[in-house]
DNA sequence: GAGATATGTCAACAACACTGACATAAATCC
DNA sequence: GGATTTATGTCAGTGTTGTTGACATATCTC
């Protein structure tokens, strides 16, 4: 089911909302540069309810890509996660990718142990800690995680595309600054990981 | 466990490689203007490694906000997504909603159903429709959806004082062009969306 | 050698998604 | 006005991904 299962006259709810309403398709008030909602005394200023959504529907489609693929192989998005992740930081440790991903230890070890198991995530111990997994992409692994990478730059680059490239800086600092202030140092040392090999 | 954990000297893995990597912390390279990598004949273009990354932990943590006061009432992200367009949107039919969110029928209906008996969702039959059931929040529905979009609407605020109020409109352009084309339409339909009643 | 750290593992559980099947009421088509 | 389609509701089973808590092992640090 898809859009032909709208409804109502416009495709909008059908609460009886006068004027006001611009009748949508086509124009896009809200993301013309309408003045952000003044901040008077009392009325704390509306939240941009825009950029919420949108930010949910763009992860939605964003994430989406993938999953075909993956479905291929058996497997889902925290492998999809833990595979992009390692492919761009080979030599990444348990701890590490942790602190990343944000789940705990049981968690990751699942999906870990599949894509070991699987020969597309390789460990090796540390040489200076020999506590330490290093982990690192097996040919394969690296084969299937560009190829999921090549998926979303495609999205990535029609987006840029569209909006224009120059716009790249600005939506790369934009979303650094939504990120959690103490996290930011981290995130950074991650994007600036070297394009490790540039073998395909 | 948090930062302390981090090993290695840099913070990064110890894959060694020589110089090329700038000290990270206070710069950051991959979101200055550098130029976007030139797409030349048989290298198909690098992908926009640092937009995906950015874009997965600016989600992240920015639905991470709301889990602490969802969990004081026994929902999860979930609820907060029907909570969030039915507030948005009163009025909504159950299929529109299932639009939205791309989950099925009964997945929906689960957490729905906990909003109604708990009294956050009310439902009412359709006037043109009578197979209808319009969605709509209650006041203390009205009053949870708020007070989460008041956290997300923070982060978000801050993240544009941040960067410049000018990038409202390119951020949300940019989100817009990583939806679905086929998409956007409804999606800009639903961002139109009347600001419903203005109490809190 | 004592204690801290990094990792691995077992077991139980919870949230949230899925499929498939079936049921009801109301609208629409012919 | 009966057949069909549409919108919704529900039962039952399953899978992925997350959680807690407990405990084990190897290795590093002091």
């Amino acid at each position: 089911m898809n859009e032909a299962a709208r409804n109502s006259a416009t495709g909008k709810p059908s609460t009886e909302k006068p004027s006001t309403m611009p009748s949508a398709t086509g124009t896009r008030p809200a993301l013309a540069d309408a003045a952000p909602p003044a901040a008077n005394e009392d009325r704390p200023e509306v939240p941009a309810y825009d950029l919420m959504e949108l930010l949910f529907f763009a992860y939605r489609d964003f994430v989406a890509d993938p999953d075909r693929i993956l479905a291929e192989y058996g497997f889902g998005r925290a492998h999809h996660r833990v595979l992009h992740f390692v492919d761009r930081n080979p030599g990444l440790t348990i701890a590490e990718l942790l602190d990343i991903l944000r789940i705990t230890k049981q968690s990751l070890n699942r999906v870990l142990k599949e894509l070991i198991e699987q020969g597309y995530i390789a460990q090796r111990t540390g040489t200076s800690d020999r506590r330490h997994r290093l982990l690192s992409c097996t040919p394969s692994g690296r084969r299937l995680a560009r190829r999921l990478a090549a998926l979303q730059g495609r999205r990535l680059r029609r987006a840029l595309d569209e909006v224009g490239p120059e716009l790249r800086g600005p939506a790369g600092r934009f979303l650094l600054a939504l990120i959690e202030p103490g996290e930011r140092d981290a995130v950074s040392r991650l994007l600036a990981a070297p394009a490790a090999t540039d073998e395909p």
